[in-house]
DNA sequence: GGGGGCTATGGGGGG
DNA sequence: CATAGCCCCC
């Protein structure tokens, strides 16, 4: 048998070769779930599977890349021909192919939120609504999460509760913003991103012989990674890929349902749920051995993930005997925060030589990164930030990208939108008002409306349109033709963008104009990349090196996609953006209540338990050393509003935690007797038994949370979350006390709870 | 047509 | 507070 089978446990390689059938792997965090997938698949192409007949769909391109990279010390360049990518990648792949099967150019574009957005404050404007009332960014998530159900315009009509629900939020005609907005993206040749699936969709089930056949046939094994984090739409595709008469079912997902964290975007539970009901013969595999983390991080992790209430069986732990403590760090302002993560960063690269590129700062919002980055600055710590605004977000990045995708797809309105006046070249906001007009008027694109009988517009204005139309025809002409760097390079300069970027000697202007030329740069990197084709489908190869295929590509990337450069830097990013990512030390910062969790989740339980899980997935990035920090004071809305720490804080045991900040401590209190990393994470859906799970605690109107001094031995309290208790030890210095509580219903026969953050109100004795 | 300044608005995570 | 959109003025 191969080698690298002996780098598995046991239960790792008993996944790695099940190749048949449906296969489920819930796997924990530093389980070894990307080493199975990527050996799994160098197991199937020894077997002599083809590499094109493997499908694997992945959440980041990171990921699909890093997989490829992996199997391709496996087993060679052969690698490379495997179809790894995110969903949306893959998918894009597949349609362009195929698009003109269901009335898409090829050359289809791919709107952004950005694009999206405007495009229905667009229709919202011609509607001629409230738009205080029509709020295109939500009007645009509830098309999108319509969508991603496959719930139809005119579905959506049918559905009572939603109808119901708009009408209660003042706003009826969101149903017809979402008509009109379909097909305004159908006229204009272009997708956004929940269209990549749900047209493959359409795509797939109205060609079912000519199309979904052939890749029915095509991809024998199918592989998806974060499972937990599909939604419903996404799941709809791979059982029209998979479940049909005479299906191998070779499908294999690999999930964990704690680290779910994008259910605000759609994703569901019921996936894994529906997963064992759909295939009866499926086979389950769990790793539970934890490589990564140290003691009190595992264990840490198992005490506050048992706060959920819905999750499946499973027990994570770790042999690793190291048993640094948590730090947890309070601070004064969001100021000091910065203070004390940056000093601590340089004292653990002094004594514990950590390299910067093992330490991550970890926070909820992107907002919070300014403070980590003005002190990690003023002490000259490298340090790279992922998220915010990317590379091809910036202004004149995108005023670039708008020419080159009319030179791809004239029908674009959002990309005509942005360039037909920038440069300024004559073409006023009233004469593209009356475009707009003959447009709705005639079901035509503002691209075909320009040259139609019916618009009345002054010589003057037609000359400069039709100046703009014969340089983007010239320009379409060549796009499939011409090299793309090539077009590309005369497309900035006669556009006219690269004279008015010239023109800005400015710090800031210079550096617009180095951007546009990154895109440049990028674009000849891409012509010049070779790829092995898929001899099955010389039509989808990603060897195609057109323009219109770097477009979709890029609008598919993150910027952290982008290539990092080899300095030895700090990573700063949302918390979201770690997951998958594993460092010597993290910090997890900003855990205070209504920001981690998010004020936005705080009314629903189910919001709160995906904060939880976030918070779940934060703490096991961290391999050795985990510091969580928090601050009593935050500006936020431009005020300083002060916040009580996070109740995430409470629900992991005080021995786990050495304690720093604050008056009068910064010493560890006393680590109490050494614990089995081995905490249970039991219970299950059919079977609750967390402790949430319980007839939630009545909360007496008069609730006030007891000062700590007020709790002393023998004191009857009553806990939010664990009800009515008797105190019967305190102890520790005076601003950190512990409290040992006996809670009359509860599974464990007492707790341990540090008193500033506990929530209790302290009752009559009896 | 461009720029400056005012006001309203958001305030979360991302392919 | 930061930013985007908008209006007004040049």
């Amino acid at each position: 048998m191969s080698s690298y089978l002996d780098e598995l446990n046991g239960v790792q390689r008993a996944a790695v070769t099940t190749t048949e059938g449906p296969v489920m792997v819930i796997a924990g965090p530093g389980s070894g779930k990307t080493r199975v997938l990527t050996y799994r698949i160098s197991y199937l192409l020894q077997k002599g599977v083809p590499p094109w007949s493997i499908l694997t769909l992945t959440f980041t391109n990171k990921s699909a890349r890093e997989m490829k990279d992996r199997i391709e010390r496996v087993v060679g360049p052969k690698a490379q021909q495997v179809w790894a990518g995110t969903f949306h990648a893959i998918f894009a792949r597949i349609l362009r192919a195929e698009a003109t099967k269901i009335g898409y150019p090829a050359n289809f574009t791919i709107y952004d939120t950005d694009d999206t957005t405007s495009l229905i404050r667009a229709i919202i404007k011609e509607m001629s609504l409230d738009t205080n009332v029509y709020n295109a960014s939500a009007i645009r998530s509830r098309i999108s999460l319509a969508k991603s159900n496959l719930i139809t315009p005119k579905l959506y009509r049918d559905k009572a509760e939603m109808m119901e629900e708009d009408r209660t939020a003042k706003r009826p005609y969101l149903v017809d913003i979402y008509e009109k907005y379909m097909a305004r993206c159908q006229r204009a040749g272009a997708m956004d991103f929940d269209d990549l699936l749900f047209q493959l969709f359409r795509l797939f089930r109205d060609n079912p012989d000519q199309v979904l056949e052939k890749y029915r046939q095509k991809f024998q094994y199918i592989h998806v990674d974060e499972f937990q984090d599909t939604n419903y739409l996404q799941y709809a595709i791979l059982r029209l890929l998979v479940k049909y008469e005479g299906s191998g079912e070779n499908l294999f997902i690999v999930g964990d349902d704690a680290q779910s964290i994008y259910a605000f975007r759609g994703a569901t539970i019921d996936n894994i749920l529906d997963f064992e009901k759909d295939y009866p013969t499926l086979q389950t595999f769990k790793l539970e051995q934890n490589y990564r983390s140290t003691h009190h991080i595992v264990a840490a992790a198992n005490q506050v993930i048992s706060y959920n209430r819905r999750q499946l069986n499973k027990t994570i732990w770790t042999d690793r005997n190291e048993r640094n403590l948590i730090k947890l760090v309070k601070s004064v302002t969001d100021d000091e925060e910065g203070r004390r993560v940056a000093d601590l960063i340089l004292e653990q690269r002094n004594r514990y030589h950590i390299p910067n590129s093992e330490i991550a700062i970890l926070y909820r919002t992107n907002a919070q990164s300014r403070k980590f980055e003005e002190h990690l600055r003023r002490i000259n710590i490298p340090y790279r930030i992922f998220g915010g605004m990317s590379f091809y977000q910036r202004k004149e990045v995108k005023d670039l990208v708008a020419y080159l995708r009319l030179a791809v797809n004239p029908l674009d309105e959002e990309a005509l939108r942005r360039a037909v006046n920038y440069p300024a070249r004559g073409i006023s906001d009233a004469t593209l008002d009356k475009i707009a007009q003959v447009a709705a008027a005639t079901n035509l694109s503002m691209w075909e409306a320009m040259l139609h009988p019916m618009l009345d517009i002054t010589d003057r204005a037609k000359k400069s349109l039709a100046g703009f139309r014969n340089m983007v025809v010239d320009w379409q002409k060549r796009a499939n033709t011409e090299n793309a760097y090539k077009l590309a390079s005369e497309i900035l300069r006669k556009s006219g963008l690269h004279d008015l970027l010239k023109g800005d000697t400015s710090p800031e202007g210079i550096s617009r104009l180095e951007n546009v030329n990154a895109v440049l740069d990028a674009i000849s990197e891409f012509t010049d990349s070779v790829v092995l084709p898929d001899p099955e489908n010389p039509d989808a190869q990603n060897n195609d090196k057109s323009l219109s295929t770097y477009l979709q590509t890029i609008s598919l990337m993150t910027d952290a996609d982008e290539d990092p450069d080899d300095r030895d830097f700090v990573t700063l990013m949302s918390t979201h953006a770690a997951k998958g990512l594993e460092f010597r030390s993290v910090f997890v910062t900003g855990l205070e209540e209504n920001l981690f969790p998010s004020f936005m989740s705080m009314e629903d339980p189910n919001g709160i338990d995906e904060e939880r899980r976030l918070f779940y997935v934060a703490i096991t990035r961290a391999k050795e050393y985990l510091t969580i920090t928090y601050a009593q004071n935050r500006y936020r809305y431009g005020q300083i509003r002060t916040s009580e720490p996070s109740r995430f804080l409470e629900e992991i045991s005080p021995e786990h935690f050495e304690l720093i900040g604050g008056m009068g401590s910064g010493r560890g209190n006393n680590p109490g007797p050494p614990q089995p990393a081995r905490a249970s994470v039991s219970g299950n859906f059919a079977n609750p038994r967390m402790p949430q799970q319980k007839a939630p605690i009545a909360v007496p109107a008069n609730f006030i949370t007891a000062a700590p001094e007020a709790i002393v031995p023998g004191t009857r309290v009553l806990h939010l979350k664990f009800g009515e208790g008797k105190v019967t030890q305190v102890e520790g210095p005076r601003d950190n006390k512990v409290a040992t509580i006996v809670f009359k219903e509860d599974e464990l026969p007492e707790r341990r709870i540090m008193l500033k953050f506990a929530k209790l109100m302290v009752l009559p004795a009896s």
